[in-house]
DNA sequence: GGATCTATCTATAAATC
DNA sequence: TGATTTATAGATAGATC
């Protein structure tokens, strides 16, 4: 540009080198600006520096922002993009897990339902019980101890049946379920 | 520019504002090359243009992509740019939505333990009942019994002290509460 | 280090093909 | 309409303070 042709390479000498940078800078500006202006144009460059923390931005940070929202919803310019637009891919993956965390609570509110349930069953929530009516607990109590004595039984049955194959082994002995037979069976 | 001095502003003439656009364009994509060679900065262009679908970009688009992922992890430029920045909004959001997932997973957990148990006490999973020792069930099943016996008993009283105290009231008749306790605690 | 100057290089407006 | 030429405005490298 002046008094001396420059080579373009990167400037080695420190000062010359941000000299070279503050000026070019102003100048690239001026020209995004001008370009806009004469040809009125969505335009935004966006320059970082070593030596400044913000980067320097034309139009606005605002007017940035805008182009940005244009760029990025582009249909598609190419898959590199695509995979490197990382705010599609969280809306997707938020709406997934959003989708995951729904179901969770439907799974939890029907374990619930069925904890209430047999808690009200066993003896741990009396709150529960108090509002069921009586007739439907004796009911249901009924139904619950047929399904245990049946159980019990099958099980013991089971456990009889291993005991005679293995021919006398004691470990069935110390189950006592004979004991739970008898009460229950009553 | 040349021949004469430009007026800064918008040309209404359509094939000399085209005219202008390419060539301007050109060079400040020239310049923008240049800058980042020179001075070894990150840096980019984008120009839309109503003569092509897709903008002009300096570098490449990936180029561009990650001077913009740089730009939006910016911690605050401003508050609009906050606003506008939607891909932090997007990742505090997303780590939310996540820990409320693992809570409710590890809730689900605890209660599907809890369903298990019940449910063994139940008699709805056999399975499960299989699994468990016969010693353990038949204490499992007295403790229970005598929760259940414990419960009824005093349900039945609060049943029969209202009664009294409604005098002759016939509704906790129908509850046949003597059945089950009868059964009990035979 | 930054501001200013100025010689000269570069970009480009207008003309021409 | 686009490519090429050319005269000149604008940008800027290096010097100076």
């Amino acid at each position: 540009m002046a008094r001396k042709k420059v080579k373009l390479a990167y400037i080695t000498d420190d000062s010359a080198r941000k000299a070279t940078f503050k000026k070019r800078k102003k100048g690239l500006m001026k020209k995004v600006s001008e370009l806009s202006t004469l040809c009125d144009v969505n335009a935004c460059a966006i320059i970082y520096s070593p030596y400044d923390s913000q980067p320097e931005v034309w139009p606005s940070p605002q007017g940035v922002q805008s182009v940005l929202a244009r760029f990025n919803s582009m249909p598609s310019m190419d898959q590199s993009k695509k995979m490197f637009n990382q705010d599609t891919y969280l809306r997707e993956r938020i709406g997934k897990v959003q989708e995951q965390l729904k179901n969770q609570k439907k799974e939890n509110r029907k374990k619930e339902i069925e904890r209430v349930m047999f808690q009200s069953l066993t003896g741990k929530s009396l709150q529960g019980l108090m509002h069921m009516d009586l007739k439907d607990l004796d009911r249901t109590i009924d139904q619950h101890l047929e399904q245990i004595q049946s159980r019990v039984k099958s099980i013991t049955e089971e456990a009889l049946k291993n005991q005679s194959q293995e021919q006398g082994a004691s470990v069935a002995a110390d189950h006592k379920p004979d004991h739970v037979i008898k009460r229950l069976t009553i």
